[in-house]
DNA sequence: CAAATTACAGATTTCAATATTTGTAATTCA
DNA sequence: TGAATTACAAATATTGAAATCTGTAATTTG
């Protein structure tokens, strides 16, 4: 059964689209040609290529998230929880990169055209990670967690997710690299002051 | 007395040619032009447009670690030093965006065809970490600190020094959180293992 | 003979005409 | 009347011919 939700069949085809040709060449039009439907009719759906591409971008982060909300959501020592978090992140990125490059380029290049969508993923992210440094200053554990912790923590280990950065890496595998700085920012949030 | 060393007074036509025009309008023609001179005889002092280019960026380059190699050299306690050493970096290539954005802009491209004069930079920056954490070590104040602590160190600060986010940020004064960062990081080199 | 020049082939860039795409409005369809 | 279409103006992208630039070699200058 093919879903009757215009929404869903637009931006499928999209996507389908997006990894077919590459940021470049995806125009509305198209995405109208390939459902067989005028591209005025896509405006009925959508306000905007923008937001179309919005979407997109939204749908595909969202996909990034699940595995990391479910550790930010477990119970378990917070410093372990940290850790597997930040690592899980950093290898979502770049697996991304290094199955399927031209994908990944064409999601960073829609993402400039998509800038809330962005914001809004950096928002849950951040938000994962309050939560679980929350829980090891609860716990004892992180004496050192301030108000502003999440967003140092966050920026900190962004050489590790940054698409810029982890695009310029390639696929060179910096996980032992990032698991010594999470070792150092978790020393660090276990002293107070 | 104008100085009669070729290489120096090229070097001088292009850097004032790519301040006035930008990066994607600096031609060796262009270089010779200014310096009524034929762009062959360019080429007896640069063996291409590339080494020319490289020559440009470490020379800039080389201006920004001058402070940064002094505040490394200092005595003084080396938590200290570090903080200073970080906030100095990136002040200096925050300076660099909001004094100058095209300018800015037209050496972070110059330097994509200039990789080794960047790879030089940065291992120059690293040696001066490098110092700064033995001294720490050899103090007895980090014991936290190992033969990656620099690397680790440095990645974890890139976000505030990195053309690619510096430039994104635009002029926002991220020294108040770079500051935080380095206590941080500070603390966590405090503690063994 | 060292320092520069002119001459030139191949690669790259520019530019303007042409075609496509975006977004809106007026119109048709069922 | 809701769902789509055709029609169209303005913005954007494509293209290919002409101009410019890079790098080398042969030649000139003092």
């Amino acid at each position: 059964m093919t879903t009757d939700d215009p929404r869903g069949r637009i931006l499928d085809a999209a996507e389908a689209l997006l990894r077919r040709h590459g940021p470049d060449k995806l125009a509305v039009v198209d995405v109208a040609r390939a459902l067989g439907m005028s591209h005025a009719n896509v405006y009925r759906y959508f306000g905007s290529k923008t937001e179309l591409f919005g979407e997109l971008v939204a749908r595909w982060l969202g996909r990034l998230e699940g595995p990391l909300a479910a550790i930010a959501a477990e119970p378990g020592p917070a410093p372990d929880r940290l850790k597997r978090w930040a690592l899980t992140l950093h290898r979502q990125k770049r697996e991304k990169v290094s199955v399927d490059p031209e994908m990944f380029a064409a999601f960073d290049k829609a993402a400039e055209m998509a800038r809330p969508s962005v914001a809004g993923h950096l928002a849950h992210l951040h938000a994962q990670l309050t939560a679980i440094l929350a829980d090891g200053k609860a716990a004892g554990l992180w004496p050192g967690v301030t108000e502003h912790s999440a967003l140092d923590v966050f920026t900190a280990i962004s050489p590790f997710s940054h698409p810029a950065l982890v695009l310029a890496d390639g696929a060179t595998d910096r996980s032992a690299q990032l698991a010594r700085v999470i070792d150092l920012i978790d020393a660090g949030l276990r002293s107070s002051t």
